[in-house]
DNA sequence: CGCCGCATTGACGTTCGTCAAGTCTAGTGG
DNA sequence: CCACTAGACTTGACGAACGTCAATGCGGCG
């Protein structure tokens, strides 16, 4: 799956996705450190000692590549590590018994995916990579342990699973009480900042996922998904080609989540 | 605000409220301990030793009465706490902007609440008791130094927290993907359930929120509320009077949840 | 006893889902 | 290199579900 460059009315080239290589290995999995990771300020906790550092290091037990349309972990299976996303993106989502389906996420690098398989041992969602990806693995057991000692990562731990639960009141605040454009203009700007805080383009972007899973995962069909981009771009606030988004006005998407539903 | 009795024709008297009352202190605040708490199993870890659960009597530094229509913490407040409901029920809200109000969770006695909180040190929603109510304070840095004493303490608070986040993809796939009969009857039967794990009626429950309350949390108007509680009384599932109902067909509720919205 | 907030119910309108063509693009194989 | 195909996307027409607005009922509390 190679990576498609950007078209060609795109202005200077700026790179839309990690390239975070290392020192490339063929293997499934291989050993690795947190110390000389770059993505390390979005997955670690800062301001840690040399010696805590390299503790953390342990923790760390191997990398895990995934390939593009396979599952990370899926619901039922016994867990036992959280996995920091090195490269790639993935989605989660959960099944009811009827078959429904609904994604209740997008990670991209630095991000940490498995939290809810804590509770009972047992992954309860699907992590399926939405392109070629690479994970750290950390064993949960071995983070426990660590955590106890360093109270930087105790801490550390615990603001990703807090953080994780402000951010799904964010979710269930947009499929609670917006509308359609409301909330698709949201989900741009959110995956916008996301990528600028990694330092990609904050106006450029490549989608990852069909149009059915942001339906999915906005709680709307893929074709209201597919009508609301096309109004945006005759309204002129994006370009559209395919996966292919740019954003022309952010202010007023912007203000389009702002605005109350009742009008 | 005293109980209100069930109406006259309910079945053999079930309690159906707590009825935990220890010696009645008239203070704002009191001393307290988890040790001889009958809702230990709900918020503390189990096979504690003596030794152990004696050290986490030391958490829980004080209790805290919460008047009906008060709230416990508001968005915004700095975060030093979480709380354990002894007596109770409150909902959690998010607030955007521009004014609109997600009600996030109901919340009744042995669950945690101010997780939000940790992540930047600052409470992230409001919690507002339903009817009156009682809390155990527990400050989070007392939380941490125990964690790392006493590792089943660690882990209860990380499946804690874990659970909340599954919880909330439990919201999600409601938001997202059920309708409106769907979503009521899903929430019924989710109290009912949580009532009786406490050892009240799984049958007959007394609402302590609004149409409004359980239209927000549910991502419906009110009016709609409304309207799907009459039709499941006329189908004859469901009595309702104001805020009390009665459950007369479960199965068929759980089939309501369970039914692809594709019919 | 009367008031006020909450709940119910009806009529109507909007938004979004459904169904159905049809188009585009990337990937495949000749 | 080009044709072919399957999957993803777009667009239109229509209808159902739910929101909106408004009137009325009910009950708890002062």
């Amino acid at each position: 799956m190679k990576e498609p460059p950007l078209p060609a009315q795109s202005a200077p080239t700026i790179r839309l996705l990690p390239t975070v290589h290392l020192h490339a290995v063929n293997a499934q999995t291989m050993k690795v450190a947190c110390s000389n990771c770059n993505l390390r300020e979005l997955c670690m906790p800062v301001g840690l000692s040399p010696q805590e550092l390299a503790r953390i290091d342990e923790v760390v037990a191997t990398r895990r590549k995934v390939k593009r349309g396979t599952t990370l972990f899926r619901s039922g299976e016994a867990f036992e590590s959280l996995f920091a996303i090195r490269t790639g993106f993935f989605k989660t989502c959960v099944n009811a018994e009827d078959g429904r389906d609904q994604v209740t996420g997008f990670q991209m690098a630095g991000e940490i995916i498995g939290l809810d398989g804590i509770v009972n041992d047992r992954h309860t969602c699907d992590a399926v990579a939405l392109e070629d990806a690479e994970v750290c693995v950390m064993p949960f057991d071995r983070i426990g342990e660590l955590a106890r000692e360093v109270s930087a990562l105790q801490h550390h731990v615990h603001r990703i699973m807090s953080r994780e639960i402000v951010r799904e009141h964010g979710v269930m605040l947009l499929l609670g009480s917006m509308r359609a454009e409301e909330r698709l203009a949201a989900f741009v700007l959110n995956l916008a900042q996301r990528l600028n805080a990694r330092g990609f383009s904050g106006s450029e972007l490549v989608l990852r996922m069909t149009r059915e899973e942001i339906g999915s995962y906005l709680g709307m069909k893929l074709e209201t998904v597919s009508r609301t981009f096309s109004k945006f771009a005759e309204d002129g606030l994006i370009e559209v080609r395919q996966r292919h988004v740019r954003i022309l006005n952010a202010a007023e998407l912007q203000r389009i989540v702002n605005q109350q539903s009742a009008q």
